[in-house]
DNA sequence: ACTGTTCTTGATTGGTCGGCCAAAAATATG
DNA sequence: CATATTTTTGGCCGACCAATCAAGAACAGT
């Protein structure tokens, strides 16, 4: 087998990781092969016969978003005490809006923008949404067992209301400007959970 | 004062329906004036003359369509009773999405697209949002009154809570094949909040 | 019928887009 | 060094975009 040829002039985490920075700021459809240029080094000639398109890379990126979503709720389902690491969870939502205005999550990004029409990237949406949702009905158990939440609630809707108001809280947050009101949301929905004393 | 002249050969409210529905589906950006032209009726030259062009026909969309959510949220502050009121507007999401698939809710849509850089339309989004927000705090102030739901929560963080919850159901619905698992959610968020039996 | 005004028409314009390609560059192997 | 292989380079292409505009059309008033 030879080996030989010219060698990469870049590492691929880390174009994927600056092109995913560009879709997920921008969306698909505004992001131009001009800003994944700057934003990986890599030239349009490169980005096509490396990666085969703007397309592709795309869900090249969504991919590994996806992975880092999939870490997140492996996080959630081992982390104790739970109810705290659920709360974390929520307001890093709250959190990332005000350290990095206007990206938001890019599952519910790319779900709005493009979900009707791609089955590739719909698929890689639902599944990201299932492990979420998968590791905080994990999470909602492990609670309900230390007793920090109602023992009488079905977690796994709960589970799937809590993705729902993250998912929320990263479209509300572009247009609210105190951060403060939205924990206060998140501490009301988990308020709700708690046993009564 | 002379008011002569060619009459206009359509009608306002409907030439700003159409783009609506526009908008609404693809978007600000994915939205050419090809597509307005056959959903209006009205030639390029027109939409420029009569509205401003695109941007500008856009905000108005907006505008048209905060006016319903303004008056969506009127009519939760008057329903009795409110708790099924309430739910009501949270399943709306779930159905509208198995109704009008890849619509979602065009203020969330707007919010997600292009709220960093375009004040104009954050403050239409945000005004709307507090609209919403605003309903769904009187509506629960009703059912509390009514003993619909705990009487010792505060009304004004959950109603947040509820408008993120709303969002992320218009959100989530476009990779949930089944709304059933969306309407277990509404449920689990909103027995959350009933008095304990 | 004539004039002034407003609206409509549809082609044009300048610009940007994603995709593509042929040549140059950079390696391993013989 | 010579050759084969792979990657990079940077410009080119047709397509589409929003915006514009000059000419035509449809009215009210005189």
């Amino acid at each position: 087998m030879t080996r030989a040829g010219r060698p990469r002039g870049f590492v691929e985490a880390q174009v994927i990781g600056g092109a995913r920075d560009v879709f997920w700021l921008r969306g698909y459809a505004a992001s131009s092969l001009r800003d994944l240029t700057e934003a990986t080094g890599l030239l349009p000639g490169s980005i096509y016969s490396s990666f085969g398109g703007k397309r592709d890379l795309f869900v090249r990126t969504l991919e590994d978003y996806a992975a880092g979503a999939r870490q997140a709720a492996d996080e959630l389902r081992a982390a104790a005490p739970a109810l705290p690491a659920i709360r974390a969870f929520l307001v890093g939502a709250v959190d990332a809006a005000r350290v990095s205005p206007g990206r938001g999550c890019m599952l519910g990004n790319t779900a709005v923008e493009l979900l009707p029409e791609d089955d590739t990237a719909r698929e890689i949406v639902r599944k990201a949404f299932h492990d979420l949702e998968d590791g905080l009905a994990a999470a909602l158990v492990n609670a309900q067992q230390d007793g920090e939440i109602r023992s009488d609630l079905d977690a796994c809707p709960h589970a799937r209301q809590l993705l729902a108001l993250v998912q929320g809280l990263h479209v509300t947050a572009r247009a609210e400007a105190d951060p403060h009101r939205l924990v206060d949301a998140v501490d009301a929905a988990l308020d709700a959970l708690r046993p009564i004393v």
